[in-house]
DNA sequence: ATGTCTTTGTGAACGCGTGCACAAAGATGA
DNA sequence: TCATCTTTGTGCACGCGTTCACAAAGACAT
């Protein structure tokens, strides 16, 4: 998950916990699948499948929402999409700008998923005064100089940060005091901001540790063989690249 | 967060919460940056700030891992980078293969952060023959056809999926098909994959999708004024920037 | 109308994660 | 050696999220 709010105490969001908010995209994306494919209604047990979730999660989730199915038949289709979207906030526009165009940034900016669901690229800024007016997928990039005037022109309250980690806190502070509430934090750093602010981060690198530790476990449990009381974690292959030395690589310092 | 497993009937991988898995890798971070800085120990409270997370939360994380600080004093700093790293299996290599080498894919493969953690890239992967051989990062780019190859000769346990969505799943089954247990899921699906084998995805939009809500939210809030008695769940329905066309835009299908 | 059959919506139980609060551990100084 | 002071490690309670299981709702056929 490179998912995590910064702070909150929890504040049950109107009602809708935050992790029915966090799959609602989902049923979104498998919704819209449903619809370009013109199929009327869906079971909530078609639904769960296609999102990748349990049925009685989807519909407790949906039960959040209203009631928005019928019995006996399902949900439908076109409907539902609807409900969700306008949830989501998503029947509006919002204009969002990207800060720090190098390689990430450019190619958060040719996504075309952005635009699809009513998120604009307003603006991509970056402070190397050389990539200035350079055009990236379209738009021209500006100089961070204009960051504020940007925001403040555009109304735009959603800001991606794709800039170093050592310049993150500083861009953060900036958008946030021009007037941004939401950030999307791609820099491998802690944010921290005002009370208000919702910050999300997407962090390659933990995502991959995480996996390394999943991936340590199963070669672990192969390697100790069948020996455990459940065969609950199934054998699985050899371990990958793992001449892991006797513990040979204990750093010289010792706590006590 | 982009984050989410495949399944996985909760089975706390050898009693360490996956919650707590989830954030050692910040825990590693901050104190990766303690290191640097020569400092030889510090207080749960002061990590836990620099991780931004609760100091109760980051004890009772180490807690899993052993006994590793001193009551008076802290946690050795070497020796917690160490343990970590060991716990999440980052002492030792782990080859990567990214597959589908377009913008997203690119960026990737020059990102930094992938190698200094024991993440090596053993090969970049794409099905578009006229970017066979060409260079990205330094890495010359292999066609698909070599995938099960790659994988079996490297002994990749861990891909990287940054393909369009369509040939997501495909790509998938051929990753673990050959051999691979771990995947990072860049494109937009949900992946279907036998037991055993990790899933994570990062999915841009569902973030944005997701701060979008609770832009809303707080616009709708800010709208609605104080008057209701408590500021914690809020009249709401007042949309933002909502000139909802009267209903204008709902489909025309109604549910019953 | 009435019965059957499908599927929703939700009450209830359970487990995981979080945070409080404090006893125990150990360092430090006299 | 003993007292004091800091900080860890954890028991405990609470709330959120998940899942089960089923009653109620409605479609559809007869
Ligand atoms: N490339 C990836 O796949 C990847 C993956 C995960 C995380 N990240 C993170 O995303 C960030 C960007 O990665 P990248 O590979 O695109 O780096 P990059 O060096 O290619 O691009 C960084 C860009 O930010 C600009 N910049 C620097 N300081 C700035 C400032 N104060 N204001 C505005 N712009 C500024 C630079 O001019 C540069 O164009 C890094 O923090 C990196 O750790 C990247
Ligand atoms: N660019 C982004 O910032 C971004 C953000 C979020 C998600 N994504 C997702 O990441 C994926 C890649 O995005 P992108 O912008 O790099 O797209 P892209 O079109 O630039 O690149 C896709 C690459 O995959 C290759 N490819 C296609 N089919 C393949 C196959 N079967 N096997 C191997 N390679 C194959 C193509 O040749 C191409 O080089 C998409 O699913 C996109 O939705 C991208």
């Amino acid at each position: 998950m490179a998912t995590g709010r910064t702070h909150r105490p929890a504040t049950r969001s109107r009602g809708i916990p935050e992790a029915t908010v966090a799959r609602l995209p989902l049923y979104l994306r498998a919704l819209t699948g449903l619809s370009e494919r013109s199929v009327p209604t869906v079971s909530s047990e078609e639904l769960a499948a296609a999102a990748g979730v349990n049925s009685a999660k989807l519909r407790k989730d949906f039960s959040y929402l209203g009631s928005y199915g019928t019995r006996g038949v399902g949900y439908d289709v076109e409907y539902l999409v609807y409900q969700i979207s306008r949830e989501l906030g998503l029947t509006q526009d919002w204009p969002v700008v990207i800060v720090g165009i190098g390689n990430l940034g450019a190619a958060l900016a040719n996504y075309g998923g952005f635009a699809s669901r009513g998120f604009r690229v307003a603006a991509l800024i970056d402070a190397d005064p050389a990539m200035a007016g350079t055009p990236v997928a379209g738009i021209a990039v500006q100089h961070s100089d204009e960051l504020e005037k940007i925001i403040s022109d555009n109304g735009v309250s959603i800001g991606v940060i794709s800039t170093p980690a050592g310049a993150a806190q500083q861009v953060c502070d900036r958008l946030v005091a021009a007037g941004v509430t939401s950030i999307l934090n791609f820099a491998p750093t802690v944010l921290s901001v005002p009370d208000g602010v919702d910050v999300r981060k997407v962090d390659l690198s933990i995502e991959l540790q995480i996996l390394a530790f999943h991936e340590q476990r199963k070669a672990g449990e192969e390697a100790a063989g069948n020996n455990a009381e459940q065969a609950d974690a199934p054998p699985l292959r050899a371990t990958p690249a793992s001449r892991k030395g006797p513990d040979g690589d204990v750093p010289a310092v010792m706590p006590a």
